[in-house]
DNA sequence: CTAAAGTATGGAGTATGCTCCAACGTCAAC
DNA sequence: GTTGACGTTGGAGCATACTCCATACTTTAG
């Protein structure tokens, strides 16, 4: 597909695909005999997990550092096991910090609306 | 305490103590005679709250919005506990998205460990 | 053939979150 | 009273992640 259509399909502006493909996030990128890019299938679930990933903190490199990880059965599976297994254990750090934050709010929450019955009437 | 103190018990630069005080992070600063800040102890853990946060994805602005409403006690218990009940909504989802990039991850090391098995000898 | 729509490139501009620096005021010690 | 550590401000500069633009080429429709 070309970039009008990835653009529509994903909601992601071309300027941004462009970009993303010259920071090496998108690998897959043809050209067709007039220079306009042709995307495969696959590159609209690549830059939904790109969305995803971004919109859950990770940095550009950090996404870029996975992806190439995901394809590397071509390179190296035992490398890109490794990559999996160290970014895993970082995702599940996270995941315990984010818990914790969301008890400390249950616990505000619980402390603003008892101080809002006592006051409040 | 003074600024030297606060940025050696943070470990923050003072720099960035004083970008936050100009973005509404830390708002309990004094003055004293002599034009220097002086921060109450507290602060100490305002700052690591402000780095956690940052760290786990949140926008300065973000982390405003969640200090502002910690200290809502005193303006408007109501209104802080709804803003603890949206935050942490917010925090829930992310986990669960977390979770399921953590599941994706365990699938794929899975896959690259048969893979390297296969291949590797 | 021409106009309009689509695409390409390079480079400038923007927002966020710092980071560094120059110029200057304050204070304690010698 | 001067040196040196510590503090102040305003503004410039930087990295990340876009976003916009001018200019130019290609393709499609009329």
């Amino acid at each position: 597909m070309r970039i009008s259509e990835l653009e529509r399909r994903t909601g992601v502006s071309r300027d941004t695909l462009r970009y993303y493909e010259k920071q090496g996030l998108l690998r897959e990128v043809g050209r067709s005999g007039n220079n306009y890019r042709e995307y495969p299938e696959q590159a609209v679930d690549r830059v939904s997990m790109v969305r995803q990933l971004k919109g859950l903190g990770f940095s550009l490199t950090e996404i870029r550092e996975l992806l190439d990880a995901l394809r590397s059965d071509r390179i190296n599976c035992r490398e890109g096991a490794a990559v999996m297994a160290r970014k895993r254990a970082g995702v599940e750090a996270r995941i315990r910090e984010l818990q914790a934050v969301s008890a400390l709010l249950e616990q505000q929450q619980a402390r603003l609306e008892a101080s809002a019955r006592a006051h409040g009437l």
